[in-house]
DNA sequence: TTCCTTGTTGTCAGATTTTGGGATGTCCCC
DNA sequence: GGGGACATCCCAAAATCTGACAACAAGGAA
């Protein structure tokens, strides 16, 4: 069964080249091939790819803000994004966006070929110095922030629930101390923190 | 300059042959070994590695709760985890404890080296089939919700002020409609996502 | 030891915000 | 015309925030 695939690329040059690549395997059915993101938008739905290649810098609308406009038409649809620069806000926007395979441009042809296959069978083709950004991303994002050494257990215990959505009265009974109580170690973190209320403080300590 | 190394492994011959590997390379300082996560924490300071190799299956404490621990002792050292399995939940934990790197036990010696090497450097050493994992770790945590969908335009951008922890009253005057409507709104945001407070509503929408 | 700080628990009171219910109207699109 | 999104208003109740105060235990410093 051949892979539906479908190539976004402005440059002309790196169409032509890439057009040649794909169409040379017998593996890859190259549904479509556009030149920007707007005519990908538009067309892409009369023959949906089960793979597309997608180009980062795209004139108009990037590649990234395609991806996220082509996620909800296409569901099902993996997307590779492909790059000549190795950056560290693109790779991450890139995979916020949904992508799930990131190559450089310069990758050989045959690997080209083994990771639409990869990313098909639901891998995600990454190159190692990807890899490592990939991480970096995900500890900084996931970093606890400075501001929560500043609170004793108890009350990160608190603002755990708080983070949950609990009330109150529930964080009391579930700590077994009065609602009182809760309301005073809250009126303690959110000084610690300089906040004003519960939303704020979850924002300060899960970064999103 | 020797990279120092600490080793955290339960497995007698696992340990032993481990450290046959890292004492025979002459750009690895092995200062400190554990055989479980306790010791570790009350010594491990004694004599502070730039690099760790930690066992996740350890008796007690497991090899992830040791990191998060450490983290907080020594900000600047790097974690290597080091496992027989490929388990997506190991992975993402790890990561999110703060491991930067994570090789399997069956890793050629020379690897193990290399890995150390680039670990200490600010790499993030991890082979293609964890990355993958990674990667989607990285996307079921930051897909949106399917729940989204349901919101008009309006209820959305409403909702993104009510996740910046703004008052009824301030969203009101920042999209210049009172604060009735915003009430009126904010009312529909909650009965379509089926939740009754703010807090609830952003956990449903950016799930942490 | 005494003193002081920090953490934990508790109370009282008042002001503000948030939530739930119902009602009404406009505008635009199918 | 009907339905959805958007806007406005009212009332009432629940939850949250702010301030001030106090008791007790644990741990460190003078």
């Amino acid at each position: 069964m051949k892979i539906k695939t479908s190539l976004v690329e402005d440059d002309r040059d790196l169409q032509k080249s890439m057009i040649e690549i794909l169409t040379s395997y017998p593996d890859i059915d190259l549904v479509s091939v556009f030149s920007n993101a707007e005519d990908c938008i538009d067309h892409i739905g009369e023959n949906i790819p089960e793979v597309v290649l997608m180009d980062i810098n795209l004139p108009g609308l990037s590649g990234i803000e395609c991806v996220t406009l082509l996620k909800l038409k296409l569901p099902t649809t993996q997307f590779m994004m492909c790059t000549v620069y190795e950056h560290d806000d693109a790779i991450f926007d890139s995979l916020c966006a949904g992508a799930t395979g990131y190559i450089l441009k310069t990758t050989p042809p045959n690997d080209i070929l083994k990771s639409i296959i990869e990313i098909k069978n639901g891998g995600s083709p990454i190159s190692p110095s990807i890899a490592r950004k990939v991480i970096k991303a995900f500890n900084t994002m996931r970093a606890p922030s400075d501001e929560l050494a500043l609170l004793s257990p108890r009350e990160k215990e608190i603002l755990e629930y708080l983070s949950k959505g609990y009330r109150y009265k529930e964080i009391g009974s579930l700590l077994n101390i009065s609602t009182e109580t809760v309301r005073t170690h809250i009126r303690n973190i959110y000084e610690k923190l300089q906040v004003q209320s519960r939303t704020e403080a979850l924002n300060k300590i899960y970064k999103r």
